[in-house]
DNA sequence: CGTTAGATTGAGGGGATTCAAAATTGGTGG
DNA sequence: CCACCAATTTTGAATCCCCTCAATCTAACG
């Protein structure tokens, strides 16, 4: 949710006045379901999982979202619907709502941004509905890494290979499989030559297409 | 999405005078992916099916909308990123993109109801993932039926029993499931005397309190 | 009454999960 | 720098849930 979109410098400046920075850890909270609702956030660095829990225990990563967008911005019966956990270090301002909805509501052209970006992400939440819905394992799991690749990388990222910075609990949790699954399916991309997988967590995309084709990008 | 929310009642005057009304029979299409961009639209009888397709066939209802809702409001490419499916007969106002964004330009409180509206939509479609992602099929097709009992009843429904409006097929591609599945499904719910099922399409609710916690609502 | 589309039921197979064990990784301190 | 430990990942085997295919049943319509 990149709420503050296209603005001109001078309004940007004015609007990030509003927020104060902040710095999380990785593995951090930003807030959680049930908190009653506090400011919402702008990530200036770093990538945040948003989630949703189940009594049991299970649990849903509804979004990953990275330097740019706003989180912690849904809310339900005055508390946070969702919650946000830092992947890395993250950078973020925090926002008052009030005082943004004032902001805005003398702004049309941020109003304008913040709902261009609000149905932006209903789309993107179309898309994951279909990944979870429809595509078989290795799919869902070819769509992940096809997807952030688009979201690191356009974001200054490193070299050749990416990152997942998710454990295979964490990437299970967002494609609606357990770790062993996601496991086995990145072998058998692996095995494929689809990608390749160095130490830690890195992966290296070794045939874009295919891997675009398997995840129905 | 309402997007015309809670405005009073001399702008909602005027904005509707904005769109032209149309009506469309069960089954029929208000819109489909690809189609170049033309108006969305706001319900005022009727329910429809919003949807994704995937080149194999394979498809994903992405929500279901009712009276007072828009649809067709999403874009991608300059064309409708889902498709909008008649469930029932269908009365809706089509609103011209360009000239209601000059309205909320000029109206912040319109634009903030939008705002609002897209919120909610996507708190929806978090839970729906939470729903694909990590429920059993029994869970699913309780949390189908609470869900339709509220959209529904909410809007001058029928009487003791819920009418589906869906095929199990329908009901398949909302919930990630066969019709088979849900075939199934809806048979275990009626023999642990949860629901009963009538002729048609009907559906009686026996224990909302047993099916809400079924499906985890 | 017959036809047809949709729904139910059954049998069998496949993909994902669960449980368990082994292997790898990363971090820590000697 | 290496050894050791904890945590994570990978691999294997068995089970379960859902899907596929097929047959039967039901309901709606002419």
């Amino acid at each position: 949710m990149n709420i503050c979109g296209p603005l001109e410098r001078a309004r940007l400046v004015q609007l990030l006045a509003l927020g104060g920075a902040r710095h999380w850890k990785k593995g951090e909270l930003l807030f959680r379901v049930g908190d009653p609702m506090g400011p919402f956030f702008k990530i200036t660095a770093g990538v945040v999982a948003v989630s949703t829990l189940l009594d049991d225990g299970r649990r849903q990563v509804v979004a990953l979202r990275a330097a740019g967008d706003c989180i912690g911005y849904l809310e339900e019966n005055g508390q946070y619907a969702f919650e946000g956990r830092a992947l890395t270090g993250v950078d973020a301002c925090a926002f008052d709502r009030r005082l943004f909805d004032k902001f805005a509501a003398r702004n049309p052209d941020l109003a304008a941004a913040t709902t261009a970006t609000l149905a932006s992400a209903l789309r993107q939440a179309g898309q994951a509905m279909l990944v979870l819905g429809q595509l078989k394992s290795v799919e869902r799991v070819a769509h992940f890494l096809v997807e952030i690749d688009a979201l690191y990388r356009n974001r200054g990222a490193c070299g050749e290979s990416l990152s997942l910075l998710m454990s295979r609990a964490e990437i299970g949790d967002y494609l609606g499989l357990t770790i062993e699954t996601v496991s086995r399916a990145l072998g058998k991309l692996k095995t494929t030559d689809v990608i390749a997988i160095g130490q830690r967590d890195q992966v290296t995309i070794l045939d874009k297409a295919k891997l675009r084709s398997i995840g129905k990008v």
